[in-house]
DNA sequence: AAATTAATTTAGTCTAGCCTAAAAATTTAG
DNA sequence: CTAAATTTTTAGGCTAGACTAAATTAATTT
């Protein structure tokens, strides 16, 4: 039975691991965990002791397949959960992290099952994040940022890189949402902003904005 | 922002007040925690401190409103969540009590109040319990045990007393269910079984199994 | 290739929550 | 109304998980 601060640990090594095939930096770990190295080094002495993940001082860290099937299964209940949280009671996009990051540690796997079942069976989180299989099976979607886009290119809209409250916030007031089809009208050399077409409205967004959106091109 | 220990002693030390309008004791709050006095003693001290409860040494302990509240927060999570899993998720009654002792401590208000609307505002869970409304408030439900009733009483099944899934499998194995109208044909003096009418079948069950049962007169 | 800088680990400390054993207070019984 | 029994508290210890400061190892720069 795993603790909390273990399963977290083992769902922050699984993200930055998508950067970093080679080893997992103790500092990464703990920026990305709001916490110090010297936590994150215990942490790592004792999630190598379960065979969770493969460590060697001062070398970084790797899951092994434990390891990694464990932090898929959070993760697939966090993502479950949101998927719950937006589409049975009426929460928005950006109000279901915090409240996910404490439901993805309940435990039995009937629950999480059910619940799949109940959902009937997603594949994507509210923010277009693929949801891993019972098996710890996840099936990725090929993906480029808008700010990617040519001119004259159209992207649909299937995911955000930066999933912040703020920014979520910021395409609802905009009227962006997942699905969208986008098309890259202009580009402003001045300050960068890129002119896209939403649909039939035109409107206009930062280029950091839109690396942080994910589309497939069309 | 309490620890799921604070939050378990609130409940325990509510639990045990019903029948302890003086003061609940130490051992008893240790033996419903599973856990030993000195441990006990310590998180009264802390709860004290919080304004949770009253306590003076060697007293006994009570829940101030704050406390109770609390207390009856938690309680009304358990059981919304308890009536979620058996009527959205398909969980049996003796399933659900390990799960929602998890479930219970995810704090978001307005997660609780929005599954309760979700739910369509429940006002008992799967094995009868009255689910506190928002503001800490409880309907209670007269009632008494099976074993009270006299021969040729009849009453409706309204709650039971012992929830162990062992008891509420032997319930569905005899298939004695909530709201059952149950009458009382004979007591047999000899091992004090009691035969009751189910509807149309008759069945006996022992005293221990009727003093578990709450019902109200018909 | 040595020296400086950066990253990581070790050493030692702290808190929450639990425990056992011993002491103190309260209750019960003779 | 004392003496024994019971209950509760105190004292001291343990583990998990966090931290700071210091030491060590690795990486970078000159």
């Amino acid at each position: 039975m795993l603790s909390y601060s273990e399963e977290n640990h083992l769902k922050a090594i699984f993200h930055l691991s998508v950067n970093n095939e080679s080893g997992v930096s103790t500092n990464s770990i703990a920026s990305k965990m709001n916490s110090k190295a010297p936590s994150v080094t215990e942490m790592l002495k004792k999630l190598s002791e379960k065979d969770l993940v493969v460590y060697k001082k001062y070398q970084g860290v790797l899951l092994t397949d434990f390891g990694r099937k464990t932090a898929l299964s959070v993760i697939r209940k966090h993502r479950l959960w949101e998927v719950f949280l937006v589409e049975k009671l009426n929460f928005k996009w950006d109000e279901v992290h915090d409240i996910a990051e404490q439901l993805e540690h309940i435990k039995s796997e009937k629950l999480t099952n059910e619940l799949d079942k109940f959902l009937d069976y997603p594949t994507k989180d509210p923010h277009g994040d693929p949801i891993p299989n019972p098996a710890g099976f996840i099936k990725y979607t090929a993906k480029l940022v808008l700010s990617d886009l040519l001119i004259g290119e159209t992207g649909k809209f299937i995911g955000v890189k930066d999933s912040s409250s703020t920014f979520l916030k910021y395409l609802d007031k905009r009227e962006i949402s997942l699905g969208s089809n986008i098309k890259v009208i202009h580009k402003e050399e001045f300050d960068e902003s890129i002119h896209i077409g939403l649909v039939e409205t035109n409107l206009s967004i930062s280029v950091k904005s839109a690396a942080n959106i994910y589309v497939t091109k069309l």
